[in-house]
DNA sequence: GCCAACGTTGGC
DNA sequence: GCCAACGTTGGC
């Protein structure tokens, strides 16, 4: 079992919006990062943990917990024209992106803030908050994960 | 809106 | 393959 944290920015896509998708579950589309793609496609198993994650918002922190009830397959939005994700060097034959699909868990009864985060001496070294990172799917040890969790 | 950090692109 | 220019992310 692996443990993971995801982006989202609320205004986009929000852990409101997964809780009220049929089955909670949703295809996580639109990841155009090499890196993250390449945890989705090569790394995520069906079962893995997942931190929802909201960034660029009023307050930035992890907002629930999240499976992984699909492993990767491709991400048509590639292929359309019409898609904001639509990217024309992904061919069918070949594709370039991939995504998963994941089902909320729980939403947390509260934000655990970005800031809480960084304040706590047992998430040294956590991925997210390493300087300057910009990955929108990126792995968290187990003891991270558990970590986050029990700051409710 | 600013800006630091990082990824991607493309000329050479 | 190098690297400057540009685009994006995301906190503040």
């Amino acid at each position: 079992m692996n443990y993971w944290l995801m982006k989202s920015e609320p205004d986009a896509f929000s852990i409101d919006d997964l809780a009220s998708r049929s089955g909670k579950r949703e295809p996580w589309d639109g990841v155009r990062n090499y890196q993250a793609r390449n945890f989705m496609r090569d790394d995520m198993k069906k079962g893995d943990q997942v931190l929802f994650y909201h960034s660029s918002c009023a307050e930035p922190g992890v907002v629930g917990v999240a499976r992984v009830v699909k492993e990767a397959y491709p991400d048509a939005t590639a292929f359309d024209p019409e898609s904001k994700y639509f990217d024309p060097k992904s061919d069918p034959d070949k594709p370039r992106w991939f995504m998963v699909d994941i089902q909320l868990v729980r939403k947390l009864k509260r934000v655990i803030t970005l800031a809480e985060l960084k304040q706590n001496p047992q998430l040294e070294g956590m991925r997210l908050l390493a300087r300057g990172n910009r990955l929108s799917v990126m792995p968290v040890e187990k003891e991270h994960f558990d970590t986050v969790l029990s700051m409710l």
